[in-house]
DNA sequence: TGTAAATATGATTATATATTCATATATTCA
DNA sequence: TGAATATATGAATATATAATCATATTTACA
């Protein structure tokens, strides 16, 4: 049997038998980037470090609105900041997450 | 400027400028992947192609609740059928959308 | 044709979620 | 300390969603 073959079974077998904990976090990631406005401020996000009022401005959303959901993407670990003052920057901070978000993207784009 | 500059480039160009049609697609691929139930069942149809009770029963869940979500995810073109008899045995129909899955499930158990 | 088995469907309900509005908090600086 | 700016927060609301229940539909076959 090759690697891959290898590789493959060992999937499956992780992939049959889910715990509660791996279904949770898997099902958290991805309602993080099933929303529209989490999904272009996270896509802004890519460019650079942005604060919450460029944000704002930027996509054309309330200040609330994008502190909400800049709460819920820092709760995941999805985003970071560092203050400048008065002004909050935030940035990316899951590698792993935005390659995701930019494979989906990429994909639906060249469909 | 190297091939990987310009196609990251080229990435964040599309990524600022993300037009409806194109959120949609985005954010309705990973509400499919948002729910535990379809985790569940994406994941089991990663093994091969199971019937709708067979799906049912192994994952304890009711009749109903599985042919509710495999319309969900027949809608999306995630998965689709074909029949034997009264029996139709449903199977993955976007492999890119699976190795998403993949890749978070990897990731998550490996964390 | 009538019955059984497998699946789909529609209505209902309970829960989750995104946004808005008003207001609170935190930081800077005069 | 007090005003100004940036951001966070909590409550309220409207909408979306998942599961359930009852029932309809489809297919096979005696």
């Amino acid at each position: 049997m090759n690697e891959e073959k290898k590789h493959e079974e060992a999937f499956l077998e992780v992939a049959q038998h889910l715990d509660e904990e791996t279904l949770f976090i898997v099902s958290q990631t991805f309602k993080a980037l099933s929303d529209p406005t989490r999904i272009r401020i996270l896509s802004l996000l890519c460019s650079g470090e942005h604060s919450v009022n460029e944000i704002a401005e930027t996509l054309n959303l309330s200040q609330s609105s994008v502190s909400h959901q800049l709460r819920f993407l820092k709760n995941l670990r999805l985003v970071k900041y560092r203050r400048a003052g008065t002004t909050l920057f935030y940035s990316e901070d899951d590698n792993h997450v935005m390659n995701l978000l930019k494979q989906a993207i990429e994909h639906a784009v060249h469909h």
